[in-house]
Order: structure tokens, then sequence, then C-alpha cells
DNA sequence: GTATATATATGTAATTAGCATATATATGGA
DNA sequence: TCCATATATATGCTAATTACATATATATAC
């Protein structure tokens, strides 16, 4: 799984970045694991070159694991297409996402204080 | 080594924020291993819990690193205390340097996008 | 019918991070 | 003098994470 990459470097902690995009995406609505990397392309473009089946088997496993951990939960949805997991958010997911939010925030403090010394 | 880490999480890319804040540093001025992590300890309380052998132990791995790949240099100091390889920046440290600058610049933008989704 | 888009999933290698431990010098105190 | 501690650097090994390839299946457009 890419992930978050720039240039030479091989990405920032992927994972986190995708799980906090997932619990922040499923904080708002529903979705499926193929729609979620599809606005994670679309949103995250340059950083993000999270595209065909290599990529997203990464993703793919992160969802899972997100639901072994209780943060999110599924069902099949069948229909038109091939079935797909359809992903909601739990209490837990929730209380994970408020302290993602913080934990970014955090981030961002910290990365000025590094940009302060780089001056 | 532990880095930049948060609460339950593990850490986003310690490595890549460490080796930022080593070249930071050293375009400033030269230092040696135990005085950066000193430094680090200091100036990142929360995010670093960068004291003590086995937490050093990967920061000398990552100067050691730096220095086969032609970023930094080192020699060695005796004189007071057990000797101390003293590390300076050289032009391609300076190069990646600038280059990490605008990475952590590009990194926070992207997290204030992803702070948008959560809101 | 067959190429493509949609949709999910697993196997495995490579890389990174974590933690313990080894080594050596100087200093301060009992 | 002996011992604990601070300073200073380094390596061994395991665990966790990430990357990349590949497998599977359904529907649609040509």
């Amino acid at each position: 799984m890419r992930g978050f990459h720039h240039g030479r470097f091989r990405g920032v902690a992927p994972n986190i970045f995708i799980t906090a995009f997932v619990l922040f995406v499923l904080s708002r609505k529903e979705a499926h694991g193929y729609e979620l990397f599809e606005l994670l392309a679309e949103r995250f473009p340059n950083f993000c070159p999270c595209r065909g089946p290599s990529w997203m088997g990464g993703g793919y496993r992160i969802l899972r694991e997100l639901e072994i951990q209780g943060l999110i939960t599924s069902r099949w949805e069948t229909g038109e297409g091939p079935a797909k997991r359809i992903y909601s958010i739990t209490p837990e997911g929730k209380a994970l996402k408020e302290h993602l939010v913080d934990y970014m925030k955090d981030l961002k403090d910290q990365i000025d204080k590094l940009l302060e010394l780089a001056e």
C-alpha cells in the first residue's frame, strides 16, 4: 500500500492517514471500499496513487482490520454489478475519529515547530 | 526507534521526521548524535520519548544511514568524555533539507484537507 | 465473445520500527 | 577505592508495517 507519498519518500504512515480518511468520510455517510478509494484518489491526487488493484489490496485490508477492531461494520449489498460491502462507522469508530482529529492537529503543530528550525 | 507517537498510534513515519530534524539542525550548526537527540527530546517532549539507549540506537542508525547516503559527514572528536562523532551537513543534505521543507508544507496542506472532511 | 470497469480479497517480500543489549569514558559520591 | 550515573556510540534480533503481485467474480459496452 502506497499512500501519502512525495517524491523520493516512501510516505508518512499511509495507513494512519487512510484510516483517518475512512473514518472521516464514514462519519458523514455510509460507503463501500471502492467508493472510498475513488474519493481518496479524487481528493488527494498528488499524495495518493491509490488506483489499481495493487494499491487497493492494502486499502481493503485496512477496512477489514478496522472492522475487526470494531471501528466500522459492514453489510453486503447485491444488485447492480458485483456485490459490495457497505461500511458504517460505529460509536467506537466515532470516538477514534475525534481522537484522530486531535492527533492530526497536534501533528500540524509539530510540523510547524519542525519548520521553524529550517528557517 | 519510537519517534513521533501519540496515544494509541505508533506514530507517523518517525524516521522521516527525525531525518528532517537532523538536517534542519545541522544546516545551522555541527552537532553530535547525543546532542541532537537531547535537543529533539527537549523540543518535542510530547511527540518523542527519545531518551535512553533503547531509543537512541535507532537514532544513531539513522545518522549512519544519512552518512552512507552522503547527506551528512562526520569526524571524531576526542577530549573530555567519550569520543563523539561530530556531524556536518553536505551540499546534498542541504538540497534534501529544502526538499523536506516543501514536503512538510505539503503534508500540512494535506492534513488540512483531511481535517475539512472531519467537520 | 472479449475487453474494460467495478468490486473484493490474499500471498509474500521488502522495509521500517521497536526493544534489548554491548561497549567505553568520565564524574561524583559513599 | 568502588560503584552508580551520565555521556557517547553501536549492533542484534523481532515485530509491525508497507509494497507489489495476483486471484476472483459480475456487469456493461463494443
